[in-house]
DNA sequence: CTTGACCTTAACGTTACGTCATGGTTTATC
DNA sequence: GATAAACCATGACGTAACGTTAAGGTCAAG
């Protein structure tokens, strides 16, 4: 298939002006041009232009994009990965400015407290992904993927024993509430365990902790895919067995 | 709490000069000066720059932002609210670039073939989202959701009776799926044509089909967990008893 | 009391296009 | 077979949201 300018700029949805841009900065060159000189674009050049988009859509410059795939090292399979590691990672800073609005908003509503830090969560681990995409490559490969993580934890404000903490606590939790889940009571002795380990385990990124609040998190819990499906990978139900014991807990139930 | 620019923006993740900027074209204004000239900003500016992140993240100029955050009926809640919404569309595009990822990368390995449109889907869509961003709120008000929603598959490439039909069929298929779970036996005839109903559902999509490509997908549906909570949340354990039914319908199993 | 890390204003540079202007080409329609 | 609408081309200037550098004042620590 060949496509004229506009044709190529409705099929990805940008402008045809951008088409125009793209060629003359060399970054996307139409493969010929016709009797009256138009510019006609072939299918190689519409793969080039989807790999264009997914770098562009990370935050990689034209200049940048365009060394990039011109390198005679190019691969576009491992590229691919890359793309969807990135917006795995991208989608994960979305989640966590998700968590922020909600937080946001409980705030507003009164009934939890949030520190200055926290109304930027998600905001500034932007500039960890931009970190990482100019050096986290080279110091994963040197130091391994703890060491990235453990810096990023650092970069979000958390010192490294907090992360650590945070981590067993979390551990903790999924292992009490597995076992709670096989007694079949949320108002068990282990369930409330487990209620209690997620309320300290919410400390850590909440600061302020009141009944309330808690107890309106788990419908949140059951509602949000997100949640759902964290909880749910271990063992479905798991994550209506935690609301159960939360509501328990804070003394909504029973 | 009060912050200089350099804490102020070290606190967002900003740069300085973003914080200048902000102040030069009254956007973000410091509640003082102090006696060496210096910008002070106190808790009211700290939250006003974290609105001011919200909007930038998804796009609206600072001039746009001035306006909305000054107009006498700005209303905090709903605008977190509103956030809320666009920021969980934002997602939902992301998905939709993740899974053209995937289905490049299966492309790439000759497993399946692409169209030219679908190379670009999740790009075309961001079109899509700031129509909404600036027509959106008044049609949707006008004329419903559902007017919307059809004009977003019409905008998508989808005719209002093809995008019918792609509701129907995904409804017929879950009907199909859960009655076939009932019967517990992933070769059993319910079964079986649930997975014919997941070949046609998939069809819609991906313009061409083969056997391997659709015998692929199974086991990505029970890794990747948007697809288990989209399928599971109706009942737990269908993403796997699905993924079992595709693997016998194309020959994969037994 | 000096050094380095902060603060100020001012002004020019940059990226990735948007937006005309001016003129030729193709296509649909009457 | 003309004519209008919708495309194509190349300039060339405009713009948003800062980055960057320069030239000078301020403050906390050793």
């Amino acid at each position: 298939m060949e496509y004229t300018v506009q044709r190529l700029s409705s099929l990805a949805g940008v402008s045809p002006r951008t088409i125009r841009y793209y060629d003359e900065v060399g970054l996307l060159r139409p493969c010929r041009i016709n009797s009256s000189g138009y510019r006609i674009y072939g299918p190689a050049e519409v793969d080039r232009l989807q790999q264009i988009m997914f770098y562009r859509e990370l935050g990689v410059g034209l200049k940048a994009i365009k060394e990039i795939i011109d390198a005679p090292s190019f691969d576009i399979k491992a590229a691919l990965l890359e793309h969807r590691a990135r917006l795995l990672a991208k989608r994960a800073q979305l989640d966590q400015l998700i968590a922020n609005v909600e937080k946001t908003l409980a705030q507003a509503e009164g009934r939890i407290r949030m520190t200055d830090a926290e109304k930027f969560a998600g905001f500034k681990q932007k500039l960890i992904d931009d970190n990482e995409k100019q050096y986290g490559a080279e110091v994963r490969a040197k130091f391994g993927d703890e060491a990235v993580d453990r810096s990023n934890a650092a970069l979000a404000g958390m010192t490294q024993e907090q992360y650590a903490a945070w981590q067993e606590l979390n551990q903790k939790l999924m292992q009490t509430l597995t076992a709670a889940f096989a007694t079949g009571d949320p108002a068990g002795k282990l369930a409330q365990e487990a209620a209690d380990l997620h309320r300290q385990w919410l400390n850590f990124t909440w600061d302020s902790y009141s009944p309330e609040a808690h107890a309106g998190l788990p419908q949140m819990y059951v509602d949000d895919e997100r949640f759902t499906a964290a909880y749910d990978k271990e063992q479905p139900g798991l994550a209506k067995f935690l609301r159960d014991a939360i509501l328990i807990y804070t003394g909504q139930k029973q």
